[in-house]
DNA sequence: TTTTAAATTTCGATA
DNA sequence: TATCGAAGTTTAAAA
């Protein structure tokens, strides 16, 4: 049997329940009144409501309120998850250490409890993201600029690792920061620290304020399929410039598609 | 009833109540065996094995492996799921605008269902934020430096949020970034953006690099509960300092604590 | 709606 | 184990 459902069980069976979920490294899912309490990084504290609770074999635990994409409250997988009756009431706390942190659930009213003996051997196969963003512009370096050639893919320096470093059809380096989507201040940071490094013999503390703008013997591209206009001022105020890329490898983006029936 | 729970039904009936589900706004949970399409800001594809499928009435649709904190596959609230059956074989269509995108589940076998109408009025209450660690220096700036004035919190400039704008004893302005978390390179990058604006009459333009040290009328401050070597490195050669601040609003952060029976 | 930054971010890769 | 950066990040707040 690889599903068992519970209606309405009392506390007692509740864990009992759980406890052969966990013994058998299945997973358990609660639908229940409960309250919510969080120890940890921060702390918080939830007050009655209905709730679903999700309990996985890697210690796992999630806590969903009827709306909302992230649970409310949650354990990474890596800790442990037990359970006992409390006064009466069933509870159910996740642990883990490094960092030390505590999920406790306490059950007012236990509507539904299923156990689950999931097998799952499959690993999700995803297209589209940076890394691939990264390969498309290895391969066709000129969609950034003519000439440009590529000389170092995740060159590493001293505050972090630079994207591509490249050179100019007028032989003139090129620090160069990818980004996937719309480029956010954080990403024009990180070029700009990037681009710091390269000035010509000088080390960041002889250089105050460690930065470099075009006519320096460096140029810094951020390149992405778009940019706020925020951010554009700061690119420009710096010397620094941004590419718009949006499309890129189409065939590898489309690879998956049309596996299931459309609607 | 506020749960309904199905076991192994066939796919009209894994249709029929979803329907249900959807149309009274009811949480929907589903044990299945199934294969995942995502089409959006990626593609994906995730072949077959056995998950647990979350639909909540606002839209929010979650699936999930038996390991892992994050759903393989989701769909943020605000769209809306559909199901129908499908060659035999019910599936799942979640689907948003605004960016488009789309999560199909075609589910192979179903093993379980639960309709569960949840009511929940209950709003999660934190401590220990960075909202609170921002009032605990605005109360006590002298945690800081002795005789530190705060003079704005939450100060607009021209590229982005200065946390706490301030002066010295000795009157000289001091740009302070504060972080709950340890801190890292892209925080560093945020102070030293902001310092880079407050330099004695020159705009980012007039400046190369924006680059401001301490001498040049300004000191920068990176406030967190500790650093890497990098990070502090990168700091201390951009004329840049760190403050070591790890316990602040301790009433605050217990406040919460202690609300349930411990183990 | 867009922008900006936090998040109990999680996750994966790397040293 | 610590660090660093991506993520289909999501979420909340502010303009």
């Amino acid at each position: 049997m690889v599903v068992e459902q519970l209606e309405s069980p009392d506390p007692d069976a509740v864990v009992e329940a759980a406890k052969t979920a966990f013994r058998n490294g299945a997973m358990l899912t609660v639908e229940a009144e409960c309250e919510v309490e969080y120890e940890g990084r921060t702390s918080g504290y939830l007050g009655p409501g209905d709730r679903i609770l999700v309990a996985k074999p890697d210690g796992t635990f999630l806590v969903h309120q009827p709306t909302g994409h992230k649970p409310v409250n949650w354990m990474p997988g890596g800790g442990s998850v037990s359970t006992r009756v409390s006064e009466g009431e069933p509870v159910l706390l996740a642990r883990r250490s490094n960092p030390t942190e505590r999920v406790e659930v306490r059950i007012h009213e236990c509507y539904g409890l299923t156990r689950f003996d999931a097998t799952d051997g499959a690993t999700y196969e995803e297209s589209g993201t940076e890394a691939e963003m990264h390969e498309y512009i290895a391969e066709n370096p000129d969609v950034l600029e003519e000439g440009l050639r590529i000389v170092e893919h995740e060159r590493e320096t001293k505050y972090g690792f630079v994207d591509f470093y490249a050179v100019d059809a007028n032989g003139t380096p090129v620090v160069v920061e990818v980004k996937r989507i719309q480029a956010t201040l954080n990403h024009f940071d990180q070029l700009q620290r990037y681009v710091s490094l390269y000035e010509d013999g000088k080390t960041p503390a002889e250089s105050p304020g460690g930065g470099v703008t075009a006519g320096d013997g460096v140029r810094g591209m951020l390149v992405a399929p778009s940019a706020s206009d925020r951010v554009k001022r700061a690119l420009r105020d710096n010397g620094l410039e941004f590419v718009g890329l949006s499309e890129f490898g189409l065939d590898a983006k489309g690879s998956t598609e049309a596996k299931l029936t459309d609607f």
